[in-house]
DNA sequence: TTGTGAACATGAAACGTTTCATGGAATACG
DNA sequence: CGTATTCCATGAAACGTTTCATGTTCACAA
């Protein structure tokens, strides 16, 4: 089947205005050229309805003015978030987005980075789960959450802080013993200095913590039992609970409260992410809130900068905490 | 500035291999290639580190296997989910999806179209809101809940049907006098039968109604007033409430609580779209359940149709209630 | 008048694929 | 053994841009 290509080029309207094709290119592309040309060419333009193709300008510079950006999925609320805010930062530089679902499936991640390479895209910000991912190192690359190795740069929140934060405030609000969950890889996993930041703080302002942690890809009902298992003549031994993601908080309060147990009057509660219904309502838990903003600002910063080598290796960005109505002011 | 190309091209594979370039391509298009030749290709391509060049088809044979997709944002969990069914349904198919978001903004719809040309995307999916929107007539193009003409397909959920299941429902539940509510465009929209279906139901249940539409673009706050001027002793005139859409109904609860009206104790609530919290967590509203997988496959495989011609110009999809806890059972 | 530069248009050669008309070798058939 | 037929590899010509080395024109100074 051969494919009838149809329409006008940039030969066709160099033709119809009477000039060459190398002028023709340089008026569309808003290079110096006599302002006689350049009306006839626009004209010939309009009159022929002639359709720039990106195609040919692909090829001939191997570049496409694109960035790849790879992510579980837009149906967590963050990740809707996250991808909003590159999208908009990566608008700002005409820079288009070819964006890359991975459903958390690792053989997916990898398969999306070799379909990257072979459009040519010009940088690649990847949010992956697949601790031994291969990094091409002749495409710019940045990661959101992902530590790999010191020559590929990575932006996360300041899950450490965080962790600390969330200590300091369930001691402020009385809080006399406290659990930590989460569900997600201890590798690669920036998000994992959640727990460190957390129990530094509770040290720090002594409060009794244990914590509990499931590797990635565990169902959200593991908690579920653990809970159960902690029950006691219907009361839990620990009023302060702080959880990994929002999502994960979600999940629990649903929960606690099935076990009848109140929040917050019973167990002050604490989320991490900033998750808000609809990107507009109030927080769906109380959290510390992730700079989303300057997240994906900084990710496409980094990963357009010409020199990638002199960028940290680490980026971490301040995160908050916000009160959503799970515990107690 | 010149750009250095790098990397073998199929050429190099060619030389490499002692074979033509036409049976690398052959090679790596899966055709009927020779036993020998085609083990050759392959240790050439892995020797090499070839890696195939997607401009450079997309230049001969002028097409891309990408389908844009032109929506208001991710941001919004309805469309979040609708982004996340598409993409199921194109990846089905080996398709790649160019996203664009529009933000609601008009001039952003029409640009996005231009790129859309501009890349050569074999076809276009978009649920704008612009109602004068020229559509392109060489390109397969499909909307998702607004229709423009016969010959450009519109793929939509019963909005009648779903208003009419609606009436019938808070009928059922006992409700006395109800109202409707809703902002958007009353144009080329689907969505705005929704009202004419709840009008219909509740002639046909024998329920008094009253109607509230406002015109795209105003804010939600605009129904906090209207509800206001409606309360009288603390209580307002009606005890059923449907509201166009769940982010809508949401707003409402919200409002309706602080005024000091139960929910669903002294009105009942019900919204439409089916938006749950994370994609997999309860309705947030009792609602009318948009069938959003449904609609993505319809979406794809009818603007990947090689006969757009001979399809419906309108589309609608099943909808069903479900209980979300803002309706008293 | 001639010489010098600046400014800018030209023409042709890439870029990496697909595709198509040729043609050669092998097989099948009479 | 001769002829048809099938099967595949080959080589070259596109596809629509950008870019670069050459030309051309024009203005101005000497």
């Amino acid at each position: 089947m051969t494919k009838a290509h149809n329409g006008p080029t940039m030969a066709d309207v160099a033709r119809e205005a009477g000039v060459a094709l190398g002028t023709v290119s340089r008026v569309i592309n808003g290079e110096q050229v006599g302002e006689a040309y350049k009306t006839k060419v626009e004209e010939a333009i309009q009159k022929l309805g002639y359709r720039y193709n990106v195609s040919g300008r692909a090829l001939r510079t191997d570049r496409t003015n694109t960035i790849a950006v790879i992510i579980p999925n837009t149906i967590n609320p963050y990740f809707a978030a996250l991808v909003h805010h590159l999208n908009v930062a990566l608008e700002k530089r005409d820079k288009k987005m070819m964006l890359c679902f991975t459903e958390y499936d690792r053989g997916r991640e990898i398969e999306f980075i070799h379909m990257a390479q072979q459009n040519r895209v010009d940088g690649i910000i990847a949010l992956t789960y697949n601790p031994k991912l291969t990094i091409p190192e002749d495409i710019p690359f940045v990661t959101i959450d992902r530590f790999f190795s010191s020559s590929v740069p990575c932006i996360a929140a300041d899950n450490f802080g965080g962790g600390m934060i969330a200590a300091r405030k369930l001691k402020e609000l009385g809080c006399t013993s406290a659990l930590f969950m989460r569900i997600g890889s201890t590798l690669v996993n920036e998000p994992s200095k959640r727990k460190d930041g957390f129990v530094s703080g509770c040290v720090e302002v002594g409060l009794p913590f244990e914590t509990m942690i499931l590797e990635d890809g565990q169902p959200l009902d593991a908690f579920d039992r653990f809970l159960e298992s902690r029950m006691k003549d219907g009361k839990l031994p620990f009023d302060g609970l702080f959880m990994g993601t929002d999502y994960q908080a979600w999940h629990i309060i649903k929960t606690l409260r099935r076990l009848g147990i109140r929040v917050p009057e019973d167990v002050q509660v604490i989320g991490f992410d900033g998750i808000r219904m609809f990107g507009d309502q109030e927080l769906i838990v109380s959290t510390i809130v992730q700079p989303v903003q300057e997240i994906a600002e900084t990710c496409v910063s980094t990963v357009l900068s010409k020199h990638l080598s002199n960028v940290p290796s680490l980026i971490c960005l301040p995160v908050r905490y916000a009160a959503g109505g799970t515990t107690k002011e």
